[in-house]
DNA sequence: AGCTTACGCTACGCAGACGTAGCGAATGTG
DNA sequence: CACATTCGCTACGTCTGCGTAGCGTAAGCT
C-alpha cells in the first residue's frame, strides 16, 4: 500500500503521535508484543486510524525504527584516538541513555528471524559503521595505522565489547570503559604493526 | 507449583519432547511467538499434558532455556593464549554451528525488560565467564599476566567481538576471527602491561 | 463559505490461543 | 495381575487482537 508523502497536518500529528507511541511500546514490550490496540490507546489515535496508515503491526514497527536512524555527524578531530573516543563513546552513551537503547536488542532478535528486519538491522549497523571506516581510512592516509589493518575487524573490536558488556555482562558501560576499549585496541594495533607476531587477515 | 523431580518414564519422555520442541519453535518463531499449542503441535505431545507440567508458556520457556546451561569444560593448556583460544573458539562455534545461536538474541532481548528471563541470561553468561576467570586468574599467578587487569574488562574485550560480528556486522565468525581476537587482545595487554600510557582501571 | 479529507467512534465477524473438565486407553509399578 | 498414573482426545467458554464498515464530526484548504 503505496502512499503519498503526507502533507495534511493532522496526518502528520497523527503519524507522530502513533509511532512515538509505537516506540514507547516496542520498549516495554518488545515488538511482538506491542499491538496496534495498545499503540492505539497509548498514542489516544483512533485504531482504525491507524490502520488507514500502515498495513499491519509489522510495518508500523518497521516504519518506527526508520524514525530512530537519526544521522550523528561523523567526528574529525585530527587524530584516530580523538575520532574513536568520540565515536565510542557516542555508542556507549547511545546504548544506555537513549531510549532506543532497549529495542536494540529486540531489533536483532527480530532481524535473526525475519528478513525485512533484519535489512532494517543492517542499515543501521552500517550507517554507524561508515563513520569509524571513514576515521581508520583517514588515520592510514595520516600514516598513523597500518593498511594492514582490515577495517571492519578493527570495529568490531572497537563496538563489539560496548555492546557485549551493555547486553550480556550488564556491567557499567561508562565514558571510562569507552576509553578503555579505545585504548586497548590502538596499543595492540600499534604493537602488532611494529611486531607482528601472527600474520596479518588475508 | 512445585513437581517432584519426575521418575516415571512417560513423564521423563513427554517432557523431553515439549522442552525439544519448544527450543525448536522459539529459534524459529522467537520467545513470544511460541505458543502452548504449537509446542504441542510439533511435539506429538497432547496440550492437557503440556499443562499438566508447566503452569504457563514463559514457564515453558525458562525451563527449557535451562536444559541449555550444558557445562562446557574449563580448559588447561599451560598458556594464557592455548586457554583463550579454546575458550573463544568454543564460543565462535557455539555461536554459529549450535542450534542455541538463534536463542542467544531472543534471551538477551526478553531479558533486557523480564527479571525472570535476565536472571536467566546472566546464569548463564556467568557460567561462560567463570572459564575464562579461572584461566585469567591462572595466568596472573603464573606471572603471565599483570595483576592490573580487571577479568570483567578482559572478558568484554574478548566476547564482545564475537558477538558484534555475529548478531550485528554478521560477518563471517570463524576460527581465524576467534585467534585474531585472541591475539589482538593478549598483545594488547602485553603492551600495556610494559608502557602503560594510560591509568590502569582502579 | 463551501468543499474535501481525515478523524473518532461504535459495532462487528473472525481467528488463534488460553486454560480447564472429563473420560477412556495406555503404560508403568509392586 | 491388580493398582496407580499418566496420556491423548474432545469439547468447551473466554479473551484478546485483527482488520473492516459505516457514519457523523472536526479540521484544513481555496
Amino acid at each position: 500500500m503505496k502512499r503519498a508523502p503526507a502533507t495534511d497536518p493532522r496526518v502528520i500529528r497523527s503519524r507522530a503521535s502513533v509511532l512515538a507511541a509505537a516506540l514507547e511500546l516496542m520498549s516495554e514490550k518488545g515488538i511482538a508484543g506491542t499491538t496496534i490496540e495498545a499503540v492505539a490507546a497509548r498514542s489516544g489515535i483512533a485504531k482504525t486510524t491507524i490502520y488507514r496508515q500502515w498495513d499491519n503491526q509489522q510495518a508500523l514497527a518497521l516504519d518506527a525504527f526508520a524514525t530512530l536512524l537519526n544521522t550523528a555527524p561523523t567526528p574529525d578531530t585530527g587524530t584516530l584516538r580523538g575520532d574513536l573516543l568520540e565515536l565510542i563513546r557516542g555508542l556507549a552513551q547511545a546504548l544506555t541513555a537513549s531510549p532506543a537503547a532497549a529495542l536494540m536488542p529486540a531489533l536483532i532478535d527480530a532481524a535473526e528471524r525475519n528478513p525485512t528486519f533484519a535489512a532494517v538491522h543492517h542499515q543501521e549497523a552500517a550507517r554507524r559503521h561508515k563513520a569509524a571506516s571513514t576515521a581508520l581510512t583517514r588515520a592510514v592516509h595520516r600514516g598513523e595505522l597500518s593498511p594492514d589493518a582490515d577495517p571492519a575487524d578493527v570495529i568490531d573490536l572497537l563496538a563489539g565489547p560496548i555492546f557485549y558488556r551493555r547486553y550480556v555482562s550488564r556491567g557499567e558501560v561508562d565514558e571510562t570503559f569507552a576509553d578503555l576499549v579505545v585504548d586497548h585496541v590502538l596499543t595492540g594495533l600499534h604493537a602488532r604493526a611494529r611486531h607482528p607476531h601472527s600474520a596479518p587477515r588475508r
